[in-house]
DNA sequence: ACCTGAACACCGTTCAAGT
DNA sequence: ACCTGAACACCGTTCAAGT
């Protein structure tokens, strides 16, 4: 069967060539402007990048949150979820790890991480990976189910606290002149541990804290499911 | 010595005296409104509360952010530090519950809890009343250090993310749904840990969670300080 | 000197009007 | 039918001009 003949592409005023507009193409647009310099990408300068105007980006998403659920997604692909070495606690750390960076170079996103979960196959596949693992463990799954949540809470937190930081910058000054100046007599305990407060480096800090988290599942079970059913209960 | 005459007050048209304006009666009003209905506290509509315009509140704070954590700290003023029972682990539950419930009532300022960590004085009591807890616990203040921002970011986290949603409404349908339907061949963990993932109520998942952490507190010493010292160090 | 109206440079979202 | 220019209803922040 012969091609249906198709209309040429209008060349407008010979531009290079311009993607035509798609989920795909708008989402990893965004991610582009999120990745580098772009403070925040909102709809109009993403909208702005494609050569159009706002409006136009309502004809595939339905608001900016979905955008960004989209978005954080796509970018879950780039997360590690298999490491070749190490037992069991080594690869979930490594894997949370992974994750922590990936968020890392996206601060806006990682603060919208916090709030709009997502729901695409990268994250449904992080979760199955970290399940695995502490299934690999031991952990048994009713208990699994509810760290995994913990493990991500505490990456995508920390993510978003550091996110977009500079590496030298001061952080948090205020809090800190403030723990400097608190006198022993009101504040003993925390004039006492002012000096470790803000010791140690963000990335042995949260390797420290996954151990933490696994070592606290271990030795903590679930309470028992006698109010669990709730309307939150079974699937289906 | 006479008192200095002073001009009288003029009567702006008979309106109920408005309040004259300070920190302290902005970041008043702002929690009122904030824990009232309000949808948003921008800086617009505070002033509009105020009966005055945006640009004069720029005479008191910096910024919205500088507000903002005025604000948080203001409202950590009604976090219960000192319960008068139960043991240790009991006690540390109860504080972080109370400061959870707390921000649960300010869904702008648990978010912006997450960001712009206070630094006033009813931050600093909370920090020195966990920590207190701690050592009666018997964890080194090294590490004890390091555990309060675990469990504030845990409780703030959480706070964050449920604040302002409606008791009764479904949370995170898109990723239920996506968990209902992922298939037991691409993802066989998380379909078998779907009827677990939401389960349980929020308090009961928070307290054990709390547990969890002090936990792997007791069990996960924090790793040697050799790297330590780095610019982050003492506070002299 | 202290305060603020009005302007500036943005937002997300909607919808009537184009092709 | 699909797309979008222009408008709408907002933001935080600045600054010249008032008292």
């Amino acid at each position: 069967v012969a091609p249906r003949a198709r209309r040429a592409p209008i060349s407008r005023r010979d531009r290079p060539a311009k993607d035509a507009l798609s989920r795909e193409v708008i989402v990893a647009t965004a991610l582009a402007l999120s990745g580098e310099g772009t403070e925040r990408v909102t709809l109009r300068r993403l909208a702005g990048a494609l050569e159009t105007g706002p409006a136009s980006l309502y004809v595939y998403f339905r608001d900016a949150e979905e955008l960004q659920a989209a978005m954080l997604d796509a970018l879950l692909g780039a997360v590690r979820l298999r490491p070749d070495t190490g037992d069991w606690r080594e690869r979930l750390g490594q894997v949370l790890a992974s994750y922590t960076e990936v968020l890392f170079a996206h601060p806006g996103l990682a603060r919208a991480a916090l709030f709009t979960r997502p729901s695409g196959p990268h994250y449904l596949a992080l979760v199955d990976a970290l399940l695995e693992l502490l299934a690999e463990g031991g952990l048994p799954i009713a208990d699994a189910a509810w760290v995994v949540d913990l493990l991500l809470q505490r990456a995508t937190a920390t993510a978003a606290e550091n996110a977009g930081a500079d590496v030298g910058a001061d952080e948090d000054p205020l809090l800190r002149q403030a723990v400097a100046d608190a006198s022993p007599g009101d504040y003993p305990h925390l004039a006492a541990a002012a000096g470790e407060l803000f010791s140690g480096d963000g990335p042995a800090r949260l390797a420290w804290s996954f151990q933490l988290l696994i070592n606290g599942a271990l030795a903590t079970p679930r309470p028992p499911a006698a109010i669990t059913p709730g309307r939150a209960g079974s699937v289906r």
